[in-house]
This record gives structure tokens, C-alpha cells and sequence, in this order.
DNA sequence: TGTTTATTGTTCATCTTTGAACTATTATGT
DNA sequence: ACATAATAGTTCAAAGATGAACAATAAACA
């Protein structure tokens, strides 16, 4: 029997999320070119993301936004805090837990990363309609709650 | 002045592709536990799936085709090697360049990995209609294109 | 031919990420 | 109240990825 028929190559669904994959890691890669000037990486700029919108977060919750290990944000917030950019206070009722909230150089240098990443997005999806675009965002949201309750 | 209006996350095309970012992040992670099994990890995958599609490539151009650095090359395949998944031959014209190819041994783990993936990637890309879903490919690719020139 | 430049793959030091084990604190259940 | 569970954050060792420097080989060109 020929099984050729059945390879994932011949599947359009495969090869479109292959394309989707390639894009998200060149963009990344290409981020962290971009943000190099700034001395900021693409993870270190997604706490400042996170932080900014969600001021007063604990650790434990950024990492769960971040999908990513606690333990890794163990290792990355204090880079961040010894540089000024952010603030971790205990909160009063429950000891256990650190509140995160940028500094005002912190939101300062998000402000310069956001528009490199800005651009750098832009230049992206300037590509797709805005009908598309918004199509695009809608799938991947889907997909992004179907996958993690897997 | 009030700059809110240009946050970032008023803008669809960043909102956007924020939740490509996740979404492909999301479905990397879900691959890793589910091919655990297997003892293979995602990138090890996409180094037999690129062995299968282009046999007797060189690491330079494999390393090419992954967006990843030669010297990740070079410390990945050894491992696959010593499971006797692939193979690698010195070049008789170039004795520079190493040839790789697939083994049985790695063929056959490669089919089963694809079944874990292309069931992965079935559950997340189902929620497109295919009209969707070729769409999604198309801009993505453009971006890739757009991108990797930059 | 002989010299210079490019290319392939490796090595190595460094940085990041990860998960398991651990401490401190809070929640739950009897 | 007391013992047990669960939770937040940290530590640490192991694995991965990266880029610069290097050796071997090939290509370009005078």
C-alpha cells in the first residue's frame, strides 16, 4: 500500500501551521535583533507587556500568562529589578506572594521597546487586510483555548 | 497628551498577532509533553521531518531550513545519530560538507512522531474552515518572506 | 601556481529554560 | 485546634540554544 497519500505534507491544515510556526519564530528572532539597542530580550519585554497591563500581578501569575515555568521567572525578574524597571512588595494579607508593578523607568523603557516591536509587527501583518488580520486573530484564539485545557 | 490611543493593544494588527505568539507557543509545549512518549523533542523532530523531505542535505543547510545556528546543528544530531536515526556521510566532491539522511530506524519513529502531530494540529486547525485555514498559510508565509530578508 | 577569501562543521563559554526538591505560608477538613 | 493539603516562591542541576573563534577544505583570482 502507498502511504504517501496520508503524509502530513499533502495535508493543507499541516503545511499552514508549518507556515504559522516559521513566521512566529522568524518575527521572534527578528525581535530580538531589533531590541538588542535596548538591551531588552523578547521574554524580558513580555513581563514588562504583562506588568504594565496587569499591574500588582503575583509571579505565579505572570507565569501562567507567560506559559512559562515559575521557576523562570524566579531567575528573570531580579535582571529586571536590579535594573530599576520593576518592584516586588509582599502583599499584606498573604505572605507567600510577591506583587510585581513597573518602576517608571521600567514603563519608560517599554515604551521605546513597544514601538520597536510595533514596527516590527506592523511590517508583518501590513501584509494581510484588516478583514484578515482580525480573521486571523479570531483562529488563533480559538486555538489557544482549545490547546490549553489539553 | 494622552497616548493611550497609541498603545499597542489598541491596535488590531499587534492584538493580533499576539495571539499568533501564543497560540504557537502554546501548541510547541502541547507537541513536547505529547511526544515525550517517544522520547524525541520538538526540535529533534523537525530535524527528521526536514531529513525525510530533503535527504543527503548538509547540516549548513539544514541548520538553514530550522532558523537555527549551525553549531545547534552540531550539537543536536550526535544524539540522533548514536539512536541510529540518521545517518551522516562525508561528501566525495566537498569534504567539508557531511550528508544526512534518515535510517530505517528513523523513518519508522518518524511516522509515529507525525501521527502525534499532525493529531495536534488537526485538533487546533479544525476550528478553520479550510478556506480559513489556506488563507492563515498564505499571509503567514508572506511574512516569512517579508521577514527573513530583514 | 600561489595567495587570499569563503564555506563547512566543530568547540567552547555563556545565557536561558526547565523541572524536581525544598521552605514558608495559607487553606482544608476532622 | 490540629493535622493534612495546597500554594507561592526559590534553589539547583541538567539540558538547550547562541555566537564567536577555530580547523579543514574549497573557490576565486592574480
Amino acid at each position: 500500500m502507498n502511504n504517501k497519500q496520508e503524509l502530513p505534507w499533502d495535508n493543507p491544515r499541516f503545511r499552514n501551521w508549518v507556515a504559522v510556526a516559521r513566521a512566529c519564530h522568524v518575527l521572534e528572532r527578528t525581535l530580538a535583533v531589533k531590541l538588542a539597542p535596548l538591551d531588552l530580550k523578547p521574554a524580558q519585554l513580555d513581563v514588562l507587556m504583562n506588568l504594565y497591563r496587569h499591574p500588582g500581578m503575583s509571579q505565579h501569575d505572570l507565569a501562567r500568562k507567560l506559559l512559562v515555568g515559575r521557576s523562570n521567572i524566579t531567575m528573570l525578574l531580579p535582571q529586571l529589578e536590579a535594573r530599576g524597571l520593576l518592584r516586588r512588595e509582599g502583599d499584606e494579607k498573604d505572605k507567600r506572594i510577591l506583587r510585581l508593578a513597573l518602576t517608571e523607568a521600567g514603563e519608560a523603557l517599554l515604551m521605546q521597546a513597544l514601538k520597536v516591536h510595533m514596527a516590527l509587527i506592523e511590517k508583518a501583518m501590513s501584509q494581510s487586510t484588516p478583514e484578515q488580520c482580525d480573521m486571523i486573530g479570531e483562529q488563533m484564539r480559538k486555538i489557544y483555548d482549545v490547546l490549553k485545557e489539553a
